[in-house]
DNA sequence: CTTTGCTCAAAATCCTCACT
DNA sequence: AGTGAGGATTTTGAGCAAAG
């Protein structure tokens, strides 16, 4: 069987057969047809098909996914909502379906068949990154459907429904170790965080006594902050003196930080506007700032102490913008220098476990489009740094006793159910009240 | 030669939605 | 109300090259 501008011309069954001609037609029902004895016939049939098949969808029929991919991210917004996608979302999406177009980019729209999606779906290493390319194509497929005039056909953009079944892996890939327990209690949630999850208070006092000797005057207080406060990493290193109110204002009494902003991950370096953007979900928020940590540190006089520093390195010009936890040259930290350069020898210190693992993976190389496999050893965090956000929602559940609506203000998750999952709903309760009801004589 | 700014790539997390 | 799927967004990890 070969394919003409999607039209599949089939040989015939037996030597002395037809030719038979099938194709999916713009109205999305399948249409077939003979085409003749001999093949050169058949063919230019097909490609007669083909050509009114291209002429009545429009010229944008025949065009390539690479110039559709291309169209795609200038247009830039979500085809579910409309909404204009986020420098990050934008960068996440080229990156996803780049990788699932990888050597399908001549393919024409009109031939984009469930095969051919497949196909490109597999263009992963591990399972979860085959979903994230059926992801990406499925949303590609609906804009490509909506676009007037249609580059694909209501069939094509129906071809990747909800619950799809994955295709395997086809490139060499090897899954990242896991962090978390996966046994839970009955009645617990998937993804409950148990406590061995979140730092001990003698982990988060070992990580500040190394960052404080590596990282210098805010070294001590980052993580202490973090786990205190529950900013996430962009949101904490990119607060100013200005964010903090040790003594209230009109909006809230008590000592407590403004969250307005979170270093954007897709910024690049000369961005115009910095390298700020809204928080998650662009929700701002407040958060507290208890006088003491739990670890039993004096949290707030911390902060003063911060403070006055910040305002005399603003004075003498190496941190211009007042940063709390400034790069070394005055500048907004890139997550990843701090993560390399900081955060892993800090943690190796002061003994965070670290899980070593060797990845074997198939490396594209966009000249020849091929694969070649390459293995490197790399070091997971069985403790990220988000884990002290985990310890912030603990303390706040065991140590302050917020019900489920506050933790949620004040951690700035989206709704309660999020938060009841991951931090209250334990799986003891009803066991517990089980066993005691047995227990009665 | 070391440090650090930055990009590329992948995975985790968060949160909505539809289904039971 | 509970649950799983999956889209959206953030975090994490590695590598490279320009700057110091």
């Amino acid at each position: 069987m070969e394919v003409l501008g999607g039209v599949a011309v089939f040989a015939p069954a037996k030597p002395s057969g037809y030719f038979r001609l099938r194709w999916t037609g713009l109205d999305g029902r399948r249409a077939d047809t003979s085409g003749g004895r001999d093949l050169g016939a058949a063919r230019a049939k097909a490609a007669d098909i083909a050509a009114g098949l291209a002429r009545a969808a429009g010229p944008q029929a025949t065009a390539t996914l690479g110039e559709l991919f291309t169209r795609y991210l200038d247009e830039g917004r979500s085809p579910y909502t409309g909404r204009r996608w986020k420098r990050s979302t934008r960068i996440q999406i080229e990156d996803n379906l780049g990788r699932a177009l990888r050597g399908h980019a001549h393919v024409a729209a009109m031939d984009v068949t469930r095969e051919v999606l497949d196909r490109m779906r597999a263009e992963a290493g591990t399972p979860h990154m085959v979903r994230i390319n059926t992801t990406a194509l499925r949303a590609f497929l609906l804009w490509g459907y909506r676009h007037s005039p249609s580059f694909f056909t209501i069939a094509q953009a129906e071809l990747l429904p909800p619950r799809v079944v994955m295709p395997a892996p086809a490139v060499k890939g090897t899954q990242a170790p896991t962090r978390r327990t996966r046994a839970r209690r009955v009645g617990q949630a998937d993804e409950y965080v148990h406590e061995e999850d979140a730092p001990s208070a003698a982990q988060v006092r070992a990580l500040s006594a190394a960052l404080e000797r590596l990282a210098g005057p805010w070294g001590a207080l980052a993580p202490e902050l973090a786990a205190n406060c529950g900013p996430r990493w962009g949101e904490q290193f990119q607060l100013r003196a200005p964010d903090v109110h040790l003594d209230g204002c009109e909006e809230a009494q008590q000592p407590h930080f403004h969250i307005d902003w979170a270093v954007d991950p897709g910024a690049p370096a000369n961005c115009p506007n910095g390298r700020r953007a809204r928080p998650k979900g662009d929700k701002t928020r407040i958060a507290p700032l208890p006088t003491e940590s739990f670890t039993g540190t004096r949290l707030k006089a911390m902060v003063v102490s911060r403070l006055e520093a910040v305002r005399a390195e603003q004075h003498s010009g190496v941190n211009p913008d007042a940063l709390l936890f400034p790069a070394p040259r005055g500048g907004i930290w890139w997550h990843s220098a701090f993560e390399a350069y900081v955060l892993r020898c800090a943690m190796e210190e002061a003994g965070w476990p670290l899980r070593v693992w060797e990845e074997e993976r198939d490396v594209w190389d966009a000249r020849n489009e091929s694969y070649t496999t390459r293995t490197r050893t790399r070091t997971l965090a069985v403790m990220p740094w988000h884990s002290l956000r985990h310890r912030f929602a603990r303390v706040a559940i065991d140590l302050y006793g917020a019900d489920p609506g506050v933790l949620m203000a004040l951690g700035g998750w989206e709704n309660e159910l999020t938060v009841l999952h991951r931090y209250y709903r334990t799986g003891r309760e009803h066991t517990q009240r089980g066993l005691a009801l047995f227990a009665r004589q």
